[in-house]
DNA sequence: CTCAACGTACGACAATTGTCGTAAAATAAA
DNA sequence: TTTATTTTACGACAATTGTCGTACGTTGAG
C-alpha cells in the first residue's frame, strides 16, 4: 500500500465509534465504550486505542476537546460526509454506478414509511415536471 | 482479529476482479489483468496473486476451471449476492438502517433513466395499492 | 495521607490487504 | 532444439485493523 490516498472511509470499528459520537456529541472513551458493549464485547483499552488512532494523524477524524481528564472527544467528520463517500464507494464498486439499481435494491428493504413515500413521490414528480 | 466470521465482503481490489469475471465469465489472469489496467496500473503478478488468494481457502470466491495452462477462472459468488451483503453493510453501518434515507441519497445521484423511473413508479403504485 | 478504581499511554501481535520480485515451469517462436 | 515469452508459484514487505496487556499517572473514598 504505497499510497492509499483514500478520500475518507472509516473502518467497521471506527464507524461504530463515530456512530456513537454523532449521537452524543462530546463523549468520553468510557461513554463510547459503554454504548458499544451492546453490539460487541471488547476491552476498554481496545476502544481507547481505536479512538486515539482516530484522533492522531493521519486519520484525524476525532478531536480531543480538552486536556483535563477524562478526555472529551467529538467527531470532526460529519455523518452526511461519511454517508456520501461510503455510498459512492458502494455505488461504484458493487453497483457499477447504477444508482437506480441501488435504489430499487434499497426499496426492497424499505419500511414504506408514509412520510418517506411522500418524499419519494415528490422526487418523482419533480422529475416529471423537469423533463 | 481472532474470528472475523465475515459473511462475505470482498475488498476493493477483489471487487474489481470479480467485476471483470462477472462480465466475461471464464477468464484468464491475463484477461482480467488487462481490463483492470484501465482503472489501476499494477503489476501482472499482483493480479495473479490476488486471484490465487481469492481461489484458495479461506476465501474461496473463485474457481479455477481446468488445470491446463493458462488457467481459466470464474466467480463462485454471484454479483447479486455481493450487492446484497455490501448494501446491507452500508445500510446498517452508515445509514443506521434507514433504507429510505439511503434511497433518497441515491436518487440524488440517479441519472433518471425513463425506464427506471417507470420501475420506481410501479413500486410506488404497488405500495399504494397494498395499503 | 493511602489505596483502590479509573484513565491514559505504549507497545505488541496476528490477520488482512495491496504490491512486488524472483525463480521455476510450460508454451510458443525461431 | 534453443530461445524467448508467458504462466505460475512463492515468499516478502509495508500499512492497516482489531485487540490486548502492562505500566503509569490521576483521583476520589476513607
Amino acid at each position: 500500500m504505497k499510497d492509499p490516498k483514500k478520500s475518507f472511509s472509516p473502518s467497521e470499528a471506527e464507524l461504530e465509534i463515530l456512530q456513537v459520537l454523532w449521537e452524543i456529541e462530546p463523549a468520553t472513551v468510557r461513554q463510547v465504550h459503554e454504548r458499544l458493549q451492546s453490539k460487541r464485547k471488547v476491552g476498554y483499552t481496545t476502544t481507547l486505542k481505536q479512538m486515539q488512532r482516530m484522533t492522531e494523524a493521519p486519520k484525524n477524524m476525532l478531536l480531543k476537546l480538552d486536556e483535563s481528564t477524562p478526555h472529551q472527544f467529538k467527531a470532526i467528520v460529519r455523518e452526511s460526509e461519511v454517508q456520501k463517500t461510503m455510498f459512492k464507494r458502494l455505488l461504484d464498486t458493487a453497483f457499477k454506478g447504477s444508482a437506480m439499481q441501488l435504489v430499487m435494491h434499497a426499496l426492497g428493504e424499505a419500511k414504506t414509511d408514509p412520510e418517506e413515500i411522500a418524499q419519494l413521490e415528490a422526487w418523482l414528480q419533480k422529475q416529471k415536471d423537469h423533463e
